[in-house]
RNA sequence: GGCCCUAUCGUCUAACGGUUAGGACGCCAGGUUCUCAUCCUGGUAAUCAGGGUUCGAUUCCCUGUAGGGUCACCA
């Protein structure tokens, strides 16, 4: 059998889109699965639509997620203006193809009285049956053309797709679309076909949208008496609303997801999942997991709402796990063997030290690195993503206004607060800096809040109100720690002059 | 509008014609608890409709309905 070799074939538009990044993974998955190569083709033959760093942008992306390809360089459509050029020419050669030399304003109406007349929009053939001496002469006198693919008359199509099966097409319902535009460089279409050829690409793996134009590119293949490449049509990513999944009614650029604190393994850990099943109901899966578990089979024909709850789950699971462990492993110097993520028993090799920076970058640049640290570990069960950092940790190094009472737990009352707080301030005033560590903390209140006949929310409570300024929060007993001792002592004397 | 595709809880999905239609997210309730989150337990909720085929349809076929995609010298 010959070699599996699939492609991602992006245009260059700015940003890659969320449903690209499936669609490149899937491709990854199912070349790798193989042994096979997954290659990268830029698809730039727009030269209106050029975006400055557009490529490196995407390549840098691809490589983030560990998508790597397996050509040295991309191949670059632009670069091969001539060679799709030649290809067209020999159409004509063969009356495959046809120049056509009507303005764009020709058909620009031929469009609206079509329309009008509720009639399908198509190109009405005028420059189909030109003779060979009227096209020599046009061309002659430099008239601008494009070439158009002869559409066979009377004839069905038949296709066949992976996910999809058996589709027929009548080309009575087909255009004669355009191979060659004016400016001479390539329609999708073309290049399409004659890189995939080219690049003995044996899979193509796109998205659902590309379903229609399908019966085009199977013409294609048999004009240039070619063997067809196998097709997968992946279902669509959705809007809630269940359109296209557009950039309208939210992020749908990797990069925001990125920079909002969505880990990658999350991202590619969800993404990997709609449209596809792993057949049992397994949901944590490594790059490397899904490589050796993906298969064409298990993918669904059903448009997927991308839903941002389930992977701000998916993120928060990670964070949590990852994090927790991470943590303590830099902070304390805990050797932890590769993190387990309890649902799934997965491992999951992360490169700690990355994920930890990127957590920090969250936290105001003036905190130390070993505060920053201490943050990111009490915060860790209680992160959608890490950009929430800055707002949920933010009384750390901004303590907030409060109303005293607030410093009132429900179930206690004003005297018993008073108590609480100066046997605390007390307390910890004698607490020696090297004993401040969270269960040493928690031992020396509980035993305070046990000899002094109070109950924990009269001590507890207004602990975290006065470290935090707030009602809900990580343990008093945590914020303690992470404050140190002279803040955590400054703010709770804050608090005791409020209840004078 | 033409063509094409699709149809299981609100969402992602499982169920090679026979299951009390399973799991996960979300939501709700309870437990743990000084709060929130975590964690544990439980609950909520689905086969689009109508015809066939069959002893038996979520599953196969047809029709309808609904949704989506696409109809450029963009990809």
């Amino acid at each position: 059998m010959s070699q599996i070799r699939t492609r991602f074939a992006p245009s260059p538009t700015g940003y890659l889109h969320i449903g690209s990044l499936r669609t490149a993974l899937f491709n990854y998955l199912w070349a790798k699965k193989n042994n096979g190569q997954f290659l990268l083709r830029i698809e730039d033959t727009d030269q209106a639509r050029l975006v400055e760093g557009a490529q490196e942008n995407l390549i840098k992306i691809l490589q983030l997620f560990g998508l790597n390809f397996d050509n040295h360089e991309p191949m670059v459509q632009s670069t091969r203006t001539k060679i799709y050029q030649e290809f067209a020419q020999k159409l004509v050669a063969e009356s495959k193809a046809y120049y056509c030399f009507c303005s764009s304003e020709r058909l620009d109406d031929l469009r609206k009285t079509q329309t009008e007349k509720k009639l399908v929009p198509k190109y009405d053939g005028h420059c189909r049956n030109l003779s060979q001496e009227e096209v020599s002469a046009k061309l002659q006198a430099g008239e601008k053309a494009v070439i158009r693919f002869k559409m066979p008359e009377n004839q069905t199509v038949e296709m066949h797709d992976e996910v999809y099966g058996d589709i027929k097409v009548k080309t009575e319902d087909l255009d004669d679309f355009v191979l060659l535009k004016s400016d001479n460089f390539p329609t999708y279409h073309l290049a399409n076909i004659i890189d995939d050829h080219e690049m003995e690409i044996s899979h193509v793996i796109r998205a659902d949208e590309w379903l229609p134009s399908l019966p085009k590119h199977i013409l294609l293949y048999e004009a240039f008496g070619w063997p067809q490449p196998t097709f997968v049509h992946l279902p669509l990513l959705l809007n809630p609303d269940r359109s296209k999944l557009s950039k309208r009614q939210g992020d749908v650029a990797v990069e925001d997801f990125v920079k909002k604190g969505y880990l990658k393994e999350a991202i590619l850990n969800y993404v990997a999942l709609l449209g596809w099943n792993p057949k049992d109901e397994r949901e944590f899966f490594t790059l490397e997991e899904l490589v050796a578990n993906f298969s064409l089979e298990h993918i669904n024909k059903t448009g997927a709402i991308f839903d941002i709850q389930k992977l701000n789950w998916f993120n928060s699971q990670y964070i949590r796990k990852v994090f927790y462990a991470t943590a303590d492993e830099v902070i304390y110097g805990k050797k932890i063997e590769p993190h387990t993520i309890e649902p799934g028993n997965l491992m999951i090799k992360l490169k700690n030290k990355n994920i930890l920076e990127l957590a920090q970058s969250f936290i105001p640049n003036d905190i130390s690195l070993d505060l920053k640290n201490k943050i990111i570990k009490i915060f860790s069960s209680r992160l959608n993503n890490l950009a929430e950092l800055a707002e949920v940790a933010s009384f750390v190094w901004e303590l907030p206004a409060y109303d005293k009472a607030m410093l009132i737990f429900k179930k206690s009352d004003l005297e018993k607060t008073k108590t609480g707080l100066n046997l605390t301030l007390e307390l910890l005033n004698q607490t020696e800096e090297i004993a401040w560590q969270e269960e040493n903390l928690k031992q020396l209140l509980s035993d305070l809040v046990a000899q002094n006949n109070l109950t924990a929310g009269d001590v507890f409570w207004p602990i975290r109100v006065s470290l935090s300024g707030r009602e809900q929060s990580p343990s008093p007993t945590e914020i303690l720690e992470v404050l140190g001792k002279e803040e955590s002592l400054k703010r709770i004397q804050v608090a005791v002059d409020k209840l004078k």
